[in-house]
DNA sequence: TAGGCCATCTGGTCCT
DNA sequence: AGGACCAGATGGCCTA
């Protein structure tokens, strides 16, 4: 096992630490930066494309320091966190789908897990594998050159399992497949 | 030490 | 209106 595991994890920066300091001059347009509508701060970041249309602002007229209505600075407080929280959840689910993923596909074991770009990569070389599968042993009910819709190839897929009734050839193919492939 | 990978924070935008 | 989604920034940990 990598040592690159839960501990580091639980030593990474904390997010039950002290409310973030919301600094209203921090927001888009404040001074802090000399942002205007079109390259607005996110963060530390800098991003353009602002709908005034979706916002609503408060604060001088015509130009000067606009700023976004969020209630009190407790408030404002209040809801950064619940929606830390929400996004915490978030990539925790989403953590959990790349988890699933990587037990799903085939690839040599190792010590060390897959890069979630490896994940991906590897997830999507495997899609190919299996379509070159299907439509290799599909091919008594599809016709040559023929544009097929992923449920004609699934049902021609169920009904080449039902027909043979087995699926080490399956393992058989996707082994080989595999083989050429990485 | 540099670079890769990751978790988290953050605020704009989209969607219901 | 509020939650989900997205992407940039930041900083920590690990490895070569």
């Amino acid at each position: 096992m990598k040592s690159k595991g839960k501990a580091s994890k639980q030593s990474r920066r904390k997010w039950s630490h002290p409310v973030p300091e919301l600094e209203p001059d921090t927001e888009p347009g404040s001074s802090e930066q000399e942002g205007s509508e079109a390259s607005v701060r996110i963060g530390s970041s800098w991003r353009s494309s602002l709908r005034s249309s979706d916002v609503k602002w408060q604060g001088a007229s015509g130009g000067g320091r606009r700023r976004r209505q969020y209630g009190s600075s407790k408030e404002r407080s209040v809801r950064r966190l619940e929606s830390n929280e929400r996004e915490r959840q978030r990539m925790h689910k989403l953590n959990n789908a790349f988890q699933a993923l990587r037990e799903a596909i085939p690839h040599v074991k190792t010590d060390k897990k897959l890069s979630k770009i490896e994940t991906l990569t590897l997830a999507k070389n495997y899609i190919k594998a299996l379509t070159t599968v299907v439509l290799d042993m599909s091919g008594s009910c599809l016709t040559a050159g023929a544009v097929q819709s992923d449920a004609k190839l699934l049902q021609c897929y169920q009904q080449h399992l039902e027909e043979e009734g087995e699926e080490d050839l399956t393992q058989f193919h996707l082994v080989r497949e595999f083989t050429l492939i990485f």
